[in-house]
DNA sequence: TACCTTTTCGGGCACGTTCCCGGGAACGTG
DNA sequence: CACGTTCCCGGGAACGTGCCCGAAAAGGTA
């Protein structure tokens, strides 16, 4: 258990006190410039690094910020972490990592933190005050959001997403292109619907707007949304799915009552899961930027804590671009 | 920034000492029962927990283990994670991300920790040793594994899990059974190997041994192996892919060359990707479980915190039984 | 009662850092 | 030369906790 260097040591074997080297570690600047430099050698040749716990003691700061995950291995968390930790560890900040449920039962409330990053799943739509311990201390969410929009939040822009996706369905000759939705009691299902339908009606197709599915998001509400299509004889020649696994379901009745992909229909999904490069054709989407978000997210967190100026009262949620990848089934 | 209750505040307010204090948080036997229950309720009636930092400061020791990791959206950590993080919080430690890159940059080095955890990719072999600042903390590696094992390590056990792959593949009646690998400076690749041929041999099947492969575990592999198979005009009625994605491969060729899986090949993949259960047919593959991979890591080094052991020496990595996820594709 | 042992508790220092305050040297200005 | 101002630097207290040491109280025995 070797002791590590302390400011004390430095002091001592450069004849000098310990509020000099103190003040050269936070950049003062009431040091001549000789000594700083002697001092910086010192620390670099001892490797000092001053310790975290004596600093968080005395300022009562502290350079770690708190990472709330609802499930570490859910779908997209773990992207949107990448981003954040890099961001975060660029700045000189360390990362607490936690979960929902722990963090509801209060055992990690006792650390010291300068903010939170909340990296929940949208579904969980989650009150987030009634988590945060401290009522003033920074939060910004992160592809879920606070349902009361009382914290900063980042998301992504679907409403946008499914606008590209039904824009490009229409570039590519497509008519009568049919919705497939998710269950509606997940706000991201509602803001797809509505870009879905501002395309077409920009398109002057207002008319063939048709929206089907409205349950959970499994390949099993696409397969059913098109067998009920095809039993009722009703004519269409592409399929934007809400989300990656509804499209799989359309591939499936697809392949069952013979109709090829794309030539018959086109689809075009969303999430961009890694399956959609793997099924054959491999499956056009909407790419959520990810890893971008973490880091606005973070960044977003890093100002807050700069400027010390909390935003205050409602707060709109930062929309970030989703993009579209185009694949063989929508070409 | 309401300050938080301290023992002090306590001490005060029951006219006792700040010492007697500390003696009933850190559960001493030298107080009366009498005043111990009466500094527990005001504990909880302030909702009092020890300052962290001060702890740390005084103590040298803390409650934060690190979790070191390649990358964090790599495919198999995330779960890992989640295994680590519930056993780590049920023990009442908080767990400190950072990522091997930054590790190596030395930025987080800073931090006093009670030990470190290793959630690595198998691919990228590396000396532990020369990444851990503090010869004697306590390392646990998982997944990936220490090269000279100097530190214990939880890994799967990639022998056992093939030798069942192939074991399953003759038991539904495949002779022919050839075995597609990823590339050789990956030592589990081998281990894989090994189990296939263990199994083969087992059954008298040795003279049918039949290795391909090699390159990067990718579609391609498998695609070219197959269709090698073909050209050159060599029977064979099952396929046991190093991993999943290689699987993928080997069912494009299939279909190009009209052979049907199961009925004319069967395949056994490894990994259980999400995708496994997306594809048609389903890919029966190899499930490693991962979740209670990153428990037990946990686990193993928290038994090294209480114990004080350091295990010293060389020590043999502990293998975790994988399991066989039977699918359409193998029945 | 006198004396010893055990139980229970308080005093005070230390951990490594930040920060306020004050003192002395150097530098100018009249 | 005397003065004020700026520039550097040291002294010392404090943050909240753990722990050693000693003292007082309680209990027990002759």
């Amino acid at each position: 258990m070797s002791r590590r260097t302390t400011i004390t040591q430095i002091a001592e074997r450069l004849g000098l006190s310990s509020s000099t080297i103190s003040r050269v570690v936070n950049g003062d600047k009431d040091v001549a410039v000789a000594t700083r430099s002697r001092v910086l050698a010192e620390m670099a040749l001892l490797g000092y690094t001053p310790d975290p716990f004596a600093q968080g003691l005395k300022t009562g700061k502290t350079k770690t910020i708190q990472l709330v995950v609802g499930e570490v291995d859910s779908d997209f968390i773990p992207t949107i972490m990448l981003g954040i930790e890099k961001e975060a560890y660029r700045n000189g900040y360390r990362l607490l990592l936690s979960s929902l449920d722990y963090e509801r039962s209060n055992v990690a409330k006792d650390h010291l933190v300068a903010g939170v990053i909340y990296a929940i799943d949208p579904v969980a739509a989650v009150d987030v005050r009634t988590v945060i311990p401290d009522p003033d201390t920074p939060v910004v969410c992160v592809y879920g959001y606070d349902t009361n929009n009382h914290y900063r939040s980042i998301i992504p822009d679907d409403e946008d997403g499914a606008f590209q996706a039904t824009q490009h369905l229409i570039a590519i000759g497509r008519r009568k292109i049919v919705h497939i939705r998710g269950n509606a009691d997940w706000f991201a299902t509602n803001k797809r619907m509505a870009g879905y339908e501002r395309a077409m009606n920009a398109a002057g197709l207002g008319h063939e707007i048709r929206v089907l599915g409205g349950q959970h998001y499994v390949p099993d509400t696409g397969y059913y949304a098109v067998k009920r299509l095809i039993t009722e004889n009703i004519a269409f020649d592409a399929v934007f799915s809400g989300s990656d696994l509804i499209a799989v379901g359309v591939y499936r009745a697809a392949q069952e009552f013979g109709l090829e992909i794309p030539r018959d229909i086109a689809v075009v999904g969303f999430d961009d899961k890694e399956f959609t490069q793997i099924i054959l054709p491999s499956l056009a989407t909407i790419r959520m930027p990810l890893q971008e978000m973490g880091r606005t997210a973070c960044r977003t967190l890093l100002d807050q804590l700069n400027e010390g100026s909390h935003p205050g009262g409602q707060a709109e949620p930062t929309l970030v671009r989703c993009e579209l990848q185009v694949r063989e089934s929508a070409r």
